[in-house]
DNA sequence: CTTTATATAGACCGATCCATCTATATACGG
DNA sequence: CCGTATATAGATGGATCGGTCTATATAAAG
């Protein structure tokens, strides 16, 4: 079946929103790109935060599942390099120009809570994710692990915008094998 | 002296882009938050975007002179901790919601090609400082280590926004210090 | 055939956007 | 004292903003 009107707005306002930002993106540029009348979009969401948030939602969820997809069939001691790796995938394919949580909070922490706390939140269940892969390697007795890697990948968002996928990927991974080397180290 | 209306325009639009965003902040609130005219913001900025440039550049300038105080007077050794340290204390004195150039980078990439290349040039002065220093403190040799670093100071500008400067800023120094244990280790 | 849901076309609203204009006022330096 | 620079006050411009409205059209489901 053909995307519903519903999804192919979504769609539109998540290229549009990542691309040029959330408040320079008109609603008008929206419903164009999407080939889509006004109405209809005011049909489906309640306002432009709404349909804001519904991007972010729902993009969040594709995050997440392919995060959790790559981990699932990884054997213990590669949980995390799974995790960091599937990370950096999603960089390459979806988010070569900066992480759109970093970029929404930007914009709406003065404007919208709701928003900044859906921002929060994805970023809160990234942590979890890697706490969770952490303890899968048997790595999650070190105090501060779990956040030192969590500011790695947060800091690969901005090198892969800067520097490219092949360079700070690479970077990326070179990082976090020295983090988790010396942390097996310590276990031992 | 008091600050010249140009100053106080400067300062005003500093604080509200940083807070409120780019596009969100209209020159309006500006010129009222500055209690100045309209034409007096035209009479010493072209326009916005010039403004904006204007912010960016003399933000950074102080930036890049906090960095050079604290790394001046650093022993060899040390002089990269040094600098680690004052993009800390940045961060907790000026930037404790995010980068303002990366949220430049994300409002301006497909906007104004003047301020994405300030903003990039601004990253690029930043990895610039970190491979001085290493070199200072004999460390020059290890590839990828200025970027790797490079990519935590990124990542603790999102971690301070995200866990408040005390967390964020001690796993910024754990986690600098076991990099430069290893480069250092890798030396001798 | 008729009901219900969804989409279209397009006018309309007040607010705000960035930028420019003219005319007046203040203040400092030669 | 006079000229230059800077600031003020306030109107004005066209464009765009997010959001609402009505009327019409389509199509699937009863």
């Amino acid at each position: 079946m053909p995307a519903s009107k519903r999804d192919q707005l979504l769609a539109t306002a998540e290229q549009l929103f990542y691309e040029e930002g959330f408040h320079a993106t008109g609603i008008d540029r929206i419903v164009a790109a999407a080939g889509v009348v006004r109405m209809t979009l005011y049909n489906h969401f309640a306002s432009k935060e709404a349909l804001v948030a519904a991007v972010l939602a729902t993009r969040h969820e594709r995050f997440m599942a392919s995060l959790d997809t790559a981990t699932a069939s990884a054997v213990p001691g590669q949980v995390t390099r799974a995790l960091v790796d599937a990370h950096g995938r999603w960089l390459e394919d979806h988010s070569p120009h900066g992480c759109i949580m970093v970029k929404a909070m930007g914009e709406f922490a003065e404007h919208s809570t709701e928003i900044h706390a859906l921002a929060v939140a994805a970023k809160a269940d990234l942590l979890a994710r890697l706490e969770a892969s952490l303890a899968r390697d048997g790595l999650d007795h070190q105090d501060g692990l779990a956040r030192q890697l969590f500011m790695v990948l947060e800091g690969s968002n901005t090198a892969v915008a800067l520097q490219g996928t092949q360079t700070a990927l690479a970077d990326t991974q070179a990082l976090t094998d020295t983090l988790l080397s010396v942390a097996q180290g310590k276990t031992e």
